[in-house]
RNA sequence: GGAUCGGUAGUUCAGUUGGUUAGAAUGCCGCCCUGUCACGGCGGAGGUCGCGGGUUCGAGUCCCGUCCGGUCCGCCA
């Protein structure tokens, strides 16, 4: 037998037994005649005594770090014990020892604080995988997975495979394409999702399908994207969109429940997409903390109903805020009493070509129930005072006014809001809040090329309410009004997000299931008849022979682990990861293929350049 | 496609206004050490300052270009 133990599992329970051991050399430490080794292996530490008697072994037969070594010997209890590690108290006192196989001098250490770059690690990161760290993000991601799919199994849910050489339909994301060797100039592409197969299985009757399944997206990356990630697919037959809510809340509950201890009672918080454009300036709100909009002044059809309260900042001839289409202020927590480089900070920030606002407008609220702000030329302590009021601020806050076009006011002090909370510590990584965001738009209109696209995809209904309106209006770009045009004006889906820390994690919605709503929605996005059979002709097939109604969500795996374990950089979840450039620097892929290969696929390189 | 930060020893970094032989820590190598666990002590090796060009008496430092990496915007049905 190899080993009869591993490195973590010895205690004082064991002492005298006679075991043997492998793993990974994580320090030596000699010490005149002895020698203290400490091995590694996937379950934990444990430290072997080299005794005098075994000295001239070692000199004959020098280890270092990272080696691979098997030792027998007995377990003994520590003269001096060490309270850090779970075997602490135990030491092997070793017999005989066996090199399996040497190794070369890492290029950084094996340990939780390493010294290693992230672009070195991920270069060596069969070394990475190694650390602690590393093994727990994937251990808490299996974690997830078996909880995903153990609730899934109980509630009734099959796990079908669907295929990864499909065919390219260029709406949404852009394709990995694979040529076809025996096509001739065909290829397939790589699912962005198994969008239609899983539709399809409900018209098979499979009432209720998942997977846990690899998508791909030719895209650029960030931080919380890769072009290939791990969706936890879902679909059901005969349900509403509130059944597919309270299922897959059940879901996320029970992942909570079994890999963080976290019991969930009260359901999870469910907001309009318009009240979380209201209240946060985002589709993915983070409702651990406050800091909500205030909005002071904005464009009637954005929220038909809302009160504006421009009466607040008008009258003062103060041009910025009157000339402005919206104003919105945000209360800063306990910034009163920034000085004017931090205010001036906050300014130079929203004022980066990626925010692009003119400049800001502040009111610190003092303790001492004074107000001073920067337009105090205009305002007068009373106005300040009802502003701050609005904003919702406590003495000693800082009230952050920010003022121009409707989106990009909105999206500018939303950013603002989680760059703060964001250095005031208030995105803590071990606070856990779920919302479900409801009622999303169905369209988007397109500026750029003058039409409506899918907010979520073309196969999203719209509301009961509003299928009449799609199906009796033709809501063609060109019957567009510009009023039409807005999202807050058009037509809702059946469409929902679970958004978890200011994160999408998962989103889904109640699918057409009617050939002839279906063939309305193509045509809203600019798709003709011909078109529609050439891209989509199997779906609405399948439409005439009994398509049940239907509906499902997909979750994105490695984001979901990646909050769970208190960070939002999914590469650390991931066992191999493709850098920013989408390159995996490991293998050194993407990579050119030889002129043989592009013979037989019959392609011809057009490199520009 | 764009913005921004970074690239100096195996590694993580410092390097002042452009000025002597580019430093620290850690790792590595050698010697010493019988209770360490971030062991300790002494000694040593280790550098194309990402790459190319320019300014200058002189460039790690300034300028231009380029490559690589991080973050973000656009993009992500």
């Amino acid at each position: 037998m190899f080993r009869t133990r591993t490195c973590g599992e010895l205690s004082i329970n064991q002492i005298n037994e006679e075991v043997t051991l492998a793993g990974w050399v994580q320090t030596v430490r000699k010490f005149g005649a002895i020698t203290f080794v400490d091995l590694r292996d996937r379950y934990g530490i444990t430290q072997l005594l080299f005794g005098e008697e075994l000295n001239h072994l070692l000199d004959a037969n020098p280890i270092g770090r990272e080696y691979v070594l098997q030792v027998s010997g007995t377990v003994a209890e520590r003269s001096n014990k060490n309270q850090n590690i779970p075997t602490g108290d135990i030491e092997i006192a070793v017999r005989s020892f066996n090199i399996l196989n040497r190794s070369a001098v890492p290029p950084f250490t094996i340990q939780d604080d390493t010294d290693g770059g992230d672009d070195l690690r991920m270069k060596y990161r069969y070394l990475d995988l190694r650390r602690n760290l590393v093994r727990k993000n994937l251990e808490l991601r299996y974690a997830v997975n078996r909880a995903a799919r153990n609730y899934l199994h109980e509630q009734g849910f099959i796990d079908i495979e669907t295929p990864f050489l499909i065919k390219s339909t260029p709406e949404g994301a852009r394709d990995f394409v694979v040529p076809s060797r025996m096509n001739p100039g065909q290829f397939y592409a790589l699912p962005q999702s198994p969008q239609t197969f899983k539709q399809l299985l409900m018209v098979s009757g499979y009432d209720r399908y998942y997977q846990i399944v690899k998508c791909f997206r030719d895209e650029d990356l960030r931080a919380d994207r890769q072009p290939e990630f791990t969706q936890i697919d879902c679909e059901m037959s005969f349900v509403e969109q509130e059944d597919i809510l309270n299922m897959f809340e059940g879901m996320v509950k029970h992942i909570f429940r079994e890999v963080k201890g976290i019991d969930y009672k009260e359901p999870v918080l469910r907001m309009t997409w318009e009240e979380a454009m209201w209240t946060y300036g985002n589709d993915k709100p983070d409702t651990r903390f406050g800091m909500k909009l205030a909005n002071l002044k904005f464009p009637g059809h954005t929220f038909p109903g809302r009160e504006n309260r421009e009466q607040l900042i008008g009258g003062v001839d103060f041009k910025v805020f009157d000339e402005a289409e919206t104003v919105i202020a945000i209360a800063i927590p306990g910034a009163a009493e920034y000085s004017r480089k931090q205010t001036d900070e906050i300014t130079e920030w929203v004022k980066r070509p990626q925010i692009g606002m003119k400049g800001m407008v502040f009111i610190k609220c003092l303790a001492n129930g004074e107000f001073r702000s920067s337009v105090d030329k205009f305002y007068g302590a009373e106005k300040l005072k009802l502003i701050a009021e609005y904003a919702g601020a406590e003495p000693g806050d800082l009230v952050v006014i920010l003022a121009g076009p409707e989106e990009k006011t909105r999206k500018a002090i939303s950013a603002l809001r989680m760059e703060m909370a964001e250095k005031l510590g208030l995105r803590k990584p071990d606070e856990f809040r779920l919302l479900w965001v409801v009622d999303f738009p169905l369209f988007e209109y397109d500026e750029e090329g003058n039409r409506w696209v899918a907010r979520h995809h073309p196969f999203t209904s719209p509301k009961p309410s509003q299928v009449e309106l799609m199906i009796n209006t033709n809501p063609t770009i060109e019957n567009a009004t510009e009023y039409l045009k807005h999202p807050y004006a058009s037509i809702k889906a059946n469409a929902y997000d679970m958004v978890l820390n200011g994160n999408e994690v998962g989103g889904g919605s109640i699918r057409i299931y009617q050939r002839e709503l279906q063939e309305k929605m193509f045509a809203a996005l600019g798709m003709d008849e011909a078109e529609q059979k050439h891209k989509f002709g199997f779906l609405l097939g399948a439409f005439e022979y009994g398509a049940p109604p239907h509906g499902g969500i997909a979750f994105g795996f490695d984001r979901l682990c990646a909050i769970i374990g208190g960070n939002e950089t999914i590469r650390d979840f991931i066992a191999f990861p493709k850098n920013n450039s989408g390159r995996d620097v490991m293998l050194d892929a993407p990579s050119a293929i030889d002129d043989k290969q592009l013979v037989e696929l019959n392609i011809k390189l057009n490199l520009q350049q």
